[in-house]
DNA sequence: CTTTCTTTGTGCAAACTTTGACAAAGGTCG
DNA sequence: CGACCTTTGTCAAAGTTTGCACAAAGAAAG
């Protein structure tokens, strides 16, 4: 609790955290400790205490964490105490898998807008309420609207295209999906996903 | 280049420079160096020089990676010198875009066969010569075919009770898409892909 | 009310990871 | 062929992250 940034080490289990507690909600569980959680988890519970203590003192000595208040602070921490307008691009297979999705909008997301480049695609709705837009308007319809979270659910070769195109007008953070580092300027934040990466990290250990 | 073993985070980063050396090949160049493969993907190169070497010298001073050579020895230190057969459980939209995944072969894997609960799902066929099959003889085919590899594609709650089945009947690694925290016993490993928690990383820091 | 048990938040030490720097090796060019 | 340039692999230092261990706070039980 102190005023220098906090690891990104830091940050990025503070999402699996809130989700631990969400799903203790639905076990109609009210209070847990950093042991518990890190049972679950695989995490030590001083891990937890100390990743928490970045951000104030949300227990209570003797008893541990109510699960409501804590579950509020991490939204709030995380900034999804709002919903987030995401757009996103491809409307292939994953795209449409992605713009189904069920599992966005109680954590905090909405798919507000689908952009492809194929003709057989535009004009399609993906699904209720969402009809795929011509990725040539875009850029136009970004700075309109002003999103700032995007997708990206294109082949790997359309990939750096698109995302410049995103960040030129205004997006500030990406979500990847294909198998390529995009190469982004500081100020621009990116998570990859890539199953094959995640798959040959597996194989590594299976000798 | 020790007996001891190599750390999970360097191993974590093979398959990364793997893509990148891939997709080097692609626009037909032969050598690279530790700098140049950095730049691309914002890491340093001395880190890269760093992880290469636990594992042995690939490079030649003055000149740098040959491609070619250096892929070859990434794909052998991740076992991905060979084809892996995967097991997909979950024909939602999900599991219909991994089946239908073209990147994987490629990469070293093969989606082997597809499991779902839902009998308007059971026999239909997902892609060509992939027919979906009843989840409830998952376990007696895993132990037949002798299965290493699964990939968990079905809603949260049906999770763990996959991944238990898919373990006793000796699956040895998971990559799961469920948005919970499996719990597995160690020598077992799990990777996990959630994309909210990636968005929610993402937006703490959208302030 | 006192003892005992539980659990947090944190200071410190240990473990791990990244980076800087450079000798050695090899290439290039006049 | 000699001077100069490039790039590797590695050592040591710096920086980061984790885990231990414990005081303090609170709950529970008698």
């Amino acid at each position: 609790m102190d005023n220098k940034p906090v690891p990104d080490i830091v940050v990025g289990r503070l999402p699996i955290y809130l989700r631990a507690l969400t799903f203790l909600k639905t076990e109609h569980r009210e209070i847990t400790s950093s042991q518990e959680l890190g049972d679950r988890l695989g995490i030590s519970s001083a891990q937890i205490r100390k990743d928490l203590s970045h951000f104030g003192e949300f227990g209570k000595q003797g008893t541990g964490y109510d699960i409501r208040h804590l579950e509020a602070n991490l939204k709030q921490i995380l900034h999804v105490d709002r919903m987030w307008d995401v757009v996103l691009i491809g409307a292939g297979d994953l795209g449409h898998a992605l713009a189904n999705y069920r599992g966005f909008a109680g954590r905090g997301f909405h798919i507000a807008a689908v952009f492809d480049k194929s003709g057989d695609k535009i004009g399609r709705e993906i699904v209720e309420g969402l009809v795929v837009e011509d990725v040539v308007t875009l850029s136009e319809r970004v700075k309109q609207v002003g999103w700032k979270m995007a997708i990206i659910a294109v082949p790997a070769e359309e990939a750096q295209p698109v995302a410049n195109t995103l960040m030129e007008a205004g997006v500030k953070a990406l979500l990847n999906y294909a198998p390529i580092s995009l190469m982004v300027p500081s100020g621009i934040r990116v998570e990859h996903i890539d199953p094959a990466v995640h798959l040959q990290h597996l194989t590594y250990y299976l000798g």
